[in-house]
DNA sequence: GTCATATTGACCACGCGCTGTCAATATGTC
DNA sequence: GACATATTGACAGCGCGTGGTCAATATGAC
């Protein structure tokens, strides 16, 4: 095979199209928490903060979404400076602060997952749910097939 | 279903699978390539220009490239000064100049090409070929389900 | 306790995508 | 030709991700 088939390789063709979908897929979050004043990398921390329930510090929301500390840090300060999260004392390590949704953080993260929700039904209907989690498994295949299998160095 | 059960949702479980693999592919790309001093992102505008034969104007390839003008526009720049690419006369509009590979950006693309075609390979063969055409025509789906059908609209 | 090591948070710089805006150029209508 | 409209390139600003570095804190070996 040489050069000038690099286009039609199937692994090709589904890297363009992974990321694509992730362009779309950031463009319709953006579009669906906008209302809230929220943006789509900030509702995916507060996912991850929700999903931990306020268990995990910041370095370990991170590790649960596949980023390196400093991108969720960022925005978990942006986040607890508009009131959405907070920082709690961690009886297991001094700096290490618990990550809290607030109240109101708790009610925007409901209200972003009730639109959210509606969304990916109507997706998941015209997709097909077997299909959809065949592609999901798929999916985490090629991911790990390209990771190499243990890689938690620090980025220092 | 309430907000609780968000994570479970086939269609959530899908992004957040979308979201690792992007990052993984760029990661894997940005390391392919790194040898012969380029990004991720390079390599993508550097196919792009390649599959267009040099016949399309900066405009052009971002619109193929599902991004805008803008962040094409200064990836080319820089290519340009490094003799990757170059802007050559367009007969049809005096200031869309088309864009074309030099001699060492051909040869630099061909070189990528060839070590992600071996690793493709690989990917391939580890997941399936069947499996992985299923999975390229489900996640243009989502893709075509998400985007409203046609948006051409300038970011002004 | 002492030591090396790992983890965490803090800051900084940078790559890459986006939007917004402007002038220059093509295109289509009259 | 005159005009409105669309396209393109240029420039500026911002959001979000990465890597590098440092000090503070935990952890494990001895």
């Amino acid at each position: 095979m040489t050069a000038a088939d690099v286009f039609a390789h199937p692994a090709s063709r589904l890297s363009l199209e992974v990321f694509r979908l992730n362009g779309a897929l950031i463009a319709v979050g953006d579009a669906l928490v906008a209302p809230l004043g929220l943006t789509s990398a900030r509702w995916q921390v507060m996912g991850a903060v929700a999903e931990a329930r306020g268990r995990l510090p910041v370095a370990g929301i991170a590790r649960n979404m596949g980023l390196v500390r400093q991108s969720v840090q960022r925005i978990a300060d942006e986040l607890e400076a508009e009131g959405i999260l907070h920082f709690v004392a961690n009886p297991h390590h001094r700096r290490a602060r618990l990550v809290q949704l607030t109240e109101r953080g708790a009610a925007l993260f409901d209200a972003a997952s009730a639109s959210w929700l509606a969304l990916a039904d109507t997706l998941v209907a015209a997709l097909g749910a077997g299909e959809v989690d065949r592609a999901v498994a798929l999916l985490r295949a090629a991911r790990e097939s390209l990771q190499p299998p243990d890689r938690e160095e620090e980025a220092s």
